[in-house]
DNA sequence: CCAATATATATCGGTTTCGAGGTATGCTGG
DNA sequence: CCAGCATACCTCGAAACCGATATATATTGG
C-alpha cells in the first residue's frame, strides 16, 4: 500500500522523502500516519529495486534533498500494480482506495473499468459483521446503539459506493474514450 | 486491534481458536483477514500477560479444542483500553470500529459518550486528501472520476458517522440505558 | 541574539505480522 | 474403505513496521 502510493505520487511529479510523506499522510493518514522509520526504508527497497533513482539538491527551506524520480521500470511496476491487483487490494478498505487514487495512470477505460468491476462483485457478496453461532446477525437484532452505528455506517458507504460504481463503470464503457468499438 | 477484539468477543462468552478466528474474520475481514501465524500468538501473549486462561477440550467436531476464557485481568484490560483509547484508537478507522464493536462493555454512559465525544471531534478537524503544495484541493478541482469516487465516498460515510455520532450522545447524555434505542 | 520550529534524511532495535508449512481428528461421499 | 474436506492448533523464517534517536540547516519570533 505504501510503496503503491510512492509509485503513485512519484509517477505525476518528481518528490523529495518530506513531501512524500506529507502526501502519503494527507492520502492515508486517515487510518494510519506514516513513521519516518517505515518510509525511509521503503524508499531505499524501492531504489534498490530500481523503480526510482535519488538525485541530491540543495534544500529550498533548509536542509538538502534526495529529490525522488520515477524510472521507466517503476512506471512499469505502478501500472501492473494498477491493472493486476491482488485479492486483497480489492478487499482491504485501505489498499482500495490507494488504488483509487492513482487508478487515473492506467491508459486504458477497459482495464480501468475492470478493476472497478472486481471491487463492485466482491462488495455484492453478502457479508456480516458478527455471528451468533453459524448464523449472521442483522442490525435490528442487537439493542447496543455501538454496533447498531457500526453497521449504519457500513450501510452508508457500501451504497455510496455502489452508486458510484455503478455510474462510473457504465460512462467507462459508454466511450468516454473517442475511437472507441461501442460509439 | 486484534487484542481488543479478541478480549471483546471472550467478554461474551469463552471460545476457542478457530472460532474465535471466524469472528475476527467477519469483523475486521473486509480490511485484512487475520492468518493464523497472527492470532495463534496473539492467544500465547495474552495469556502469559494473564488476560485469559486455556482449557483443554475434546472437540466436537474433530481435534480437541483449547477453550478460551477472559480472566478478570482481562476483563480489566478490556475496560481500560476502551476508556482510555490513544489517539490512534480515534483516528484509525479500522482501530476505531473495533473499539465500537465492543463500546458496550463500558459500563458508565459518561465513559461512553466522552469516548465518541473525541472521535467527534477528530471528525470536525477539517482534512483533505490531496495538496497542490500546501493548498488543499477540493472535489472539483480533478476531473479525474477516481478521485471523485474517492471523495464522494468518504464525505458519505463521515457525513453518516457524523449523524449517527450526534444522536447517541444526545441519547446516552440524557439517561438512555444501552438497551433502549430511540426513545 | 538565541531559542524554538520547520525542513530534511537516516538508522537501529524490538515487536508484530504474514505466509508457508506441519500435525492431528472426525465426518461425508463415492 | 478411503480420499478429501472441515475442524483444530501451532511454529518458523522473512518481511514490515514503529518509536526513538541522531544529525544538520534555515527561518521566525521573542
Amino acid at each position: 500500500m505504501l510503496e503503491l502510493a510512492i509509485l503513485g505520487f512519484l509517477r505525476d511529479q518528481p518528490l523529495h522523502g518530506y513531501d512524500l510523506r506529507r502526501r502519503v499522510a494527507a492520502l492515508m493518514g486517515h487510518v494510519r500516519p506514516v513513521a519516518d522509520g517505515t518510509l525511509y526504508p521503503a524508499i531505499k527497497r524501492m531504489a534498490t529495486s530500481g523503480w526510482l533513482t535519488r538525485k541530491d539538491e540543495p534544500g529550498k527551506a533548509a536542509a538538502p534533498r534526495r529529490m525522488l524520480y520515477l524510472t521507466a521500470e517503476g512506471r512499469a511496476e505502478l501500472e501492473r500494480r494498477l491493472r493486476e491487483p491482488d485479492e486483497l487490494d480489492i478487499s482491504d478498505e485501505n489498499r482500495w482506495f490507494a488504488l483509487l487514487a492513482f487508478l487515473r495512470h492506467l491508459d486504458e477505460p477497459e482495464d480501468q473499468a475492470a478493476v472497478l468491476r472486481r471491487r463492485l462483485a466482491f462488495l455484492e457478496e453478502p457479508t456480516s459483521f458478527f455471528y451468533d453461532g453459524n448464523r449472521p446477525m442483522g442490525a435490528a437484532e442487537f439493542g447496543d446503539p455501538f454496533r447498531q452505528g457500526l453497521l449504519t455506517i457500513a450501510h452508508a458507504t457500501s451504497q455510496a459506493e455502489l452508486a458510484w460504481l455503478h455510474a462510473t463503470i457504465e460512462s467507462l464503457a459508454s466511450g468516454a474514450h473517442p475511437g472507441e468499438a461501442a460509439c
